[in-house]
DNA sequence: CCTCAAGGTCAAT
DNA sequence: ATTGACCTTGAGG
């Protein structure tokens, strides 16, 4: 990592400055290549890696996210030094998961072999080309050169290979890479939430924030929008934009295979508790991802202020005024604040374990509506779901209270979500104000 | 062989 | 608890 071997870049026939051209595009300092696709230092190369890893929030020391980054001073904010990483390009996805703490180094790809073979546990076959690194596990009947017995490995798991790529005389376990067998295996659910989840961060950012086209494309940050994205709520334009995250909701259920095997009053009763429980839980986590706590953010980029001190978002409106506003959505709010986003803070719970806990959320909350044909297909769905989420949960003395914190935030999701719809009936019998009438098709049903 | 860019470790703070 | 120098590793040339 700390390697510096960078050739130097020709500009119009003259070497380009070699002081600034080796800056870290962060803080400055000596840039010791490319990390997570940046320029930059080492030191925030690993600041990056251990922010990301741990899942860490931040909030600015100064409270306007404007503080400057330099080489000696780059330890006064973190929440802008942060911010800057991303902003010169540094990728949250090109940190891979933590590794569990037992794992033990397998020295099992074909480069980590041919340097350690007095470690390797597994040694180098000749496979079909199709199949690259592959490796033969230890076995009796196993021709291949002997291998240590050292101590300190562990085998891998191994995965059984398709028999016609290897010959047919020998019974051979292929090794998965090493990407897969060494660190924590991504179960297939959890990489399609993820997945799913950044790309609805994309959808929001085009469809709602202003900013140049460039930085609105590619799904490469988990949180939608910046301080400078939002904007004090507007009620009626929050209305307007009910049926797009009504849209965004079905899109990321129709990304579930098993959403398909689902009957038709299944799929709208699913579709109808996740509008309900998506409304609560994901202005929660963007909140909590922008790290102000002072700001309520909906999913449209619109804030409220959680203070009472300050109107932004409260403000009359020709439909609804102040009054209705507070008396409908403040206590909502206090105890959204209070019961979901507070726990998360103080858990400093990450974008994996947020996305496995929707999706928990979304098919536990269901089951009860579900149909005796569709409950093994969401039963089915759930326990992947769980595995998932305890998989992602870091290893170690606290895991277990830590996947226990996470699933205790199912029941503040709930009632909050029963609030909400007790909270609509009475705008609606009162006639507080209008709201969309999908919505209200989706509020009126039982809950 | 080499380089690059990941993750891990641990003394210093 | 966090930082950052230093180390090892895997992939690829």
């Amino acid at each position: 990592m700390d390697t510096v071997d960078v050739k130097p870049i020709i500009v119009d026939g003259l070497p380009f400055d070699p002081l600034r051209q080796y800056q870290c595009k962060v803080c400055s300092a000596h840039a010791t290549g490319f990390h997570f696709d940046a320029q930059s230092c080492s030191a925030c190369a690993a600041f990056f890696r251990r922010t990301v890893a741990l899942g860490k929030v931040f909030r600015c020391q100064n409270g306007d996210n404007k503080c400057e980054i330099v080489y000696t001073e780059r330890n006064l904010c973190r929440k802008c030094r942060f911010d800057k990483c991303l902003l010169i390009g540094m990728k949250k996805e090109s940190v891979r998961p933590k590794k569990t703490v037992n794992a033990v180094r397998a020295y099992c790809t074909t480069s980590g072999l041919k340097r350690n073979k007095r470690f390797a546990t597994v040694s180098v076959i000749n496979m079909a080309p199709s199949i690259k690194s592959p490796l033969s596990a230890p076995s009796s009947q196993s021709t291949s050169e002997p291998v240590s017995e050292s101590e300190e490995c562990q085998s891998v798991q191994p995965i059984v290979a398709p028999s016609s790529s290897t010959s047919p005389t020998r019974s051979v376990v292929e090794y998965a890479p090493m990407s897969h067998a060494f660190y924590r295996p991504a179960p297939s659910t959890l990489k399609l939430l993820i997945e799913e989840e950044m790309r609805i961060s994309e959808r929001r950012r085009i469809l709602f924030c202003e900013r140049p086209v460039g930085s609105l494309l590619g799904a490469s940050n988990s949180c939608p929008f910046m301080q400078a994205d939002i904007k004090p709520l507007c009620f009626r334009s929050f209305r307007k934009s009910i049926r797009t995250h009504i849209l965004l909701i079905y899109e990321w259920l129709r990304a579930w295979p098993e959403y398909s095997m689902l009957g038709n009053n299944d799929q709208i009763a699913l579709l109808r508790k996740c509008v309900l429980y998506h409304t609560v839980l994901d202005p929660c986590f963007i909140t909590m991802q922008l790290g102000d706590m002072s700001k309520f953010v909906m999913p449209n980029g619109g804030y409220v202020s959680t203070r009472e001190d300050c109107d932004d978002g409260w403000q009359d409106e020709k439909e609804i005024s102040r009054e209705s506003k507070k008396m409908i959505y403040w206590p909502l709010l206090d105890g959204l604040m209070s019961t979901i986003v507070q726990p998360m803070i103080d858990m400093a719970i990450t974008f994996e374990e947020f996305v496995a806990l929707k999706a928990l959320v979304s098919f536990q909350g269901t089951m009860c509506d579900i149909s005796d044909d569709g409950r093994p297909i969401m039963k089915h769905t759930l326990d992947a779901i769980c595995r998932s989420l305890h998989e992602i949960v870091p290893d170690g003395d606290k895991k277990a209270m830590r996947f226990g914190n996470i699933v205790l935030l199912l029941s503040p999701v709930f009632d909050t979500a029963l609030n909400f719809v007790e909270s609509h009936h009475k705008v609606h019998f009162f006639d507080l104000w209008h709201l969309d009438s999908l919505l209200l098709q989706f509020l009126k049903n039982k809950v």
